[in-house]
RNA sequence: CGGGGAGUGGCGCAGUCCGGUAGCGCAUUCGCUUUGGGAGCGAAGGGUCGCAGGUUCAAAUCCUGUCUCCCCGACCA
């Protein structure tokens, strides 16, 4: 076999790129730091967001969209905001091309009165439109979620991970008070804990974000963080407690059961095309892609093998039957009846594309009422009868999403380690992984550690962990251990 | 944005040091044989060498600029 997959443990990166060519996830696109999103990357895409959108939906919220242009003046309204994305924006300038010899170029004519800037997030635009749709306590909550792109303009850039562009979804809520705010921020938070592990089969931990990673403009950022094949940690998914911030920039006041005219508690909270890059790592090999059957953009793929029209017949009308089956017990199914390409090679490509479970059906099996069995995860083959194959299959996919789960599971258990001291931790860190150790909770410390260690705190795990001790690097007061890794 | 590497048919590369008019593998097209792990043989098509300037009788090769990608830093979902 073509070896087109550099292994993992040559190049990682390397590696990562490879997969998503092979998988024919995504190709680089001309424009630095973008990328295009092939066919069977958006299918993945649009799986996770059915998977999502319906669980944004069973919390109550809706969808709406807001524009992708932003006033320039609305960015500036709230002061750690503007601070945190002003150096990333893109800003529209000019409205007018005009033809000169050999092509085009900005017509100086054209430039705006208000330049635009090109949304990186949207709670400045949302907040806006807020200001006019709540006056009383009735008109909360707003319970909004867009799918949207945005636009980062960021120096270092990888497929899917970090992107200019990017698409992802945001949610927007206002509440009157603010228990409500911050329970709506840790139910989304669960939320996406939730997608990641059953759908995504990939475990996370959970926290708050040091002020130092928190988000510009929020009070408090939650997060999922997950632990990549290398090592290194992923944040996934970050749910924001804005607090007031947003209702005093905008002025967005109600007027309370009371009488009292009151600001608005705001959350946001938001997962991205990113979250490819994190399933990309946490599960795929060597062979190419790994995709868990929930995600996948069909779950079986049927390879016909046959030598001559007759036997192609015969195999392709015993096998439409038993997708028929399957199809009947919602299971997504290709039949991969191309006749140019054979089936060793179509092996090969489902197996780089990830479709969990191969189905090969040849005159043997036709004749002996059997079917090849082939797991994506394990690349173990087993002959079965057709015979109740539906049950059988939904079965395996199960157990694959399982599988998937418990080993990624496994391997983040297996890479989580505590640690006392600052030395131990400096040699620990080097292996990677997730250590939970006591920091004294100044931004000081924890930058000094970032620039020795280059680990950051990922989080402060939630109160389980909770267990005073002293701080590894100054030996001050600590309340509980926070969880450090190098990360994506 | 700093340091390093790279851009040559669709993909992966050689050729660049030492200038002489572009080659290999895979893929593609056609024909025959094939089909249970990326098929074999034969024939054919396809590249202004990332782009823009410059030096030269002559540039993939030398010089300048610029764009993109990869790796390491600073920044970040």
């Amino acid at each position: 076999m073509a070896k087109r997959i550099t292994n993992r443990n040559e190049d990682y990166s390397q590696w990562y790129i490879d997969v998503i060519k092979e998988a024919k996830l995504a190709d680089h696109s001309p424009v630095r730091g973008c990328m295009v999103i092939r066919p069977h990357g958006f299918a993945l895409w649009e799986n996770m967001k059915a998977g999502l959108d319906q669980m944004f939906k069973d919390t109550g919220h809706e969808n709406a969209y807001f524009p992708l242009f932003i006033p320039k003046s609305f960015l500036s309204k709230e002061a750690q905001h503007v601070e945190g994305f002003a150096k990333e924006c893109a800003v529209i300038t000019h409205s007018k091309l005009k033809s000169v010899e050999g092509g085009v170029e900005v017509d100086p004519e054209s430039r705006l009165d208000e330049e635009l800037i090109v949304r990186p997030t949207s709670e400045t635009i949302i907040w806006d439109s807020y200001r006019n749709w709540i006056q009383s306590y009735r008109d909360l909550p707003i319970l909004i979620n867009q799918w949207a792109n945005v636009v980062r303009w960021e120096m270092r850039t990888r497929l899917f991970l970090r992107t200019m562009e990017f698409l992802w979804q945001e949610g927007h809520t206002a509440h009157a008070t603010k228990e409500e705010a911050i329970e709506e921020t840790e139910q989304m938070l669960e939320v996406y804990r939730t997608f990641a592990e059953e759908f995504m089969a990939m475990p996370v931990k959970t926290g708050v974000k040091t002020a130092s990673e928190r988000f510009a403009g929020a009070v408090d950022t939650y997060c999922i963080e997950a632990l990549m094949q290398d090592g290194k940690a992923l944040q996934a998914g970050t749910s924001h407690f804005l607090g007031q911030n947003f209702a005093k920039a905008f002025d967005v006041k109600f007027q309370d059961t009371d009488g009292e005219h009151k600001y608005v508690w705001a959350t946001s909270w938001g997962v991205s095309t990113r979250l490819i890059g994190g399933l990309i790592m946490t599960h795929s090999d060597d062979n190419g892609l790994i995709l868990p059957p929930k995600l996948a953009p069909y779950q079986v793929v049927v390879v016909p093998i046959y030598r001559g029209e007759e036997q192609r017949e015969a195999v392709i009308s015993y096998a439409e039957p038993i997708i028929k089956e399957l199809e009947s017990h919602g299971i997504t199914v290709k039949l991969d009846n191309r006749d140019n390409y054979k089936p060793g090679w179509k092996f090969a490509e489902h197996e780089a594309q990830g479709t969990p479970l191969r189905i090969a059906v040849g005159p043997r099996d036709v004749e002996k009422g059997n079917l090849e069995l082939a797991r994506r995860d394990t690349l173990e083959k087993n002959i079965v009868p057709a015979d109740g194959i539906g049950p059988r299959i939904k079965d395996l996919l199960d157990t694959i999403q399982a599988d998937l789960f418990n080993s990624a599971k496994k391997r983040m258990d297996d890479s989580t380690r505590t640690v006392e001291t600052y030395d131990q931790f400096k040699k620990e860190i080097e292996d990677g992984g997730f250590i939970y150790a006591h920091w004294d909770g100044t931004a000081e410390t924890e930058e000094k550690i970032k620039e020795e260690t280059k680990a950051t705190i990922r989080c402060i795990p939630f109160k389980e962990t909770a267990e005073p001790g002293k701080c590894m690097v100054t030996g001050n007061k600590s309340e509980r251990r926070v969880l450090f890794a190098r990360s994506y």
